[in-house]
DNA sequence: CCCTAGCGGTGCT
DNA sequence: AGCACCGCTAGGG
């Protein structure tokens, strides 16, 4: 398996709706900062430089997202690292990634498919410590009767994503 | 619409 | 150990 670098190598991807920011370990992608308002338009968005593969990806979620900004599902699968998270959490993750493009679940629904019926909220708080919005689709996941449910980067995105996905 | 109680994982002390 | 968070939900005004 080789060897394993936590350390971070960011990146910036401007998209017409902002510039997100990457994060990269020796995995993949491990963390997605959709744009925050302020840091669209003044922040520097140069790329320190990256090594190799690094690079690689960083093109390779730059074309994801602009595919998914275009209401298409990214064309291949991305390398993404989620070990940061509990065993639960991943069991979330998990599902969320399995949840296809222009369908949607409910938490109740997530809970019960990893076999924990009851843990509806703490799937919730699993969903806002996603790293990796947009591509492990916890926008995805809405309230039971028909709320939206919030969204660690505002429901203003989860919208967003969701009528990339539903428009086609 | 609002409010409330109950829920379970997580992180801090 | 305890406790205060939370992207929740079902039930009842």
């Amino acid at each position: 398996l080789g060897q394993y670098y936590r350390a971070m190598h960011t990146a910036y991807i401007t998209t017409p709706v902002g510039v997100f920011q990457a994060q990269f370990t020796s995995r993949g992608l491990a963390g997605l900062d959709l744009p925050t308002g302020r840091r669209v338009a003044s922040r520097k968005t140069t790329d320190a430089p990256l090594p190799p593969v690094t690079q690689r990806w960083r093109r390779e979620v730059e074309r994801a997202l602009l595919a998914v900004l275009a209401g298409r599902p990214p064309s291949k699968a991305l390398p993404l690292d989620l070990s940061v998270g509990t065993p639960f959490q991943q069991q979330v993750w998990a599902t969320l990634a399995a949840i296809p493009c222009g369908q949607t679940r409910t938490y109740s629904q997530i809970a019960a498919a990893i076999g924990r019926p009851t843990a509806v909220r703490a799937v919730g708080q699993a969903c806002g410590a996603n790293p990796i919005p947009v591509f492990i689709p916890c926008h995805r996941v809405l309230a039971a009767h028909g709320g939206l449910g919030g969204f660690s980067a505002g429901r203003k995105w989860k919208r967003l994503l969701l009528d990339c996905e539903r428009g086609g």
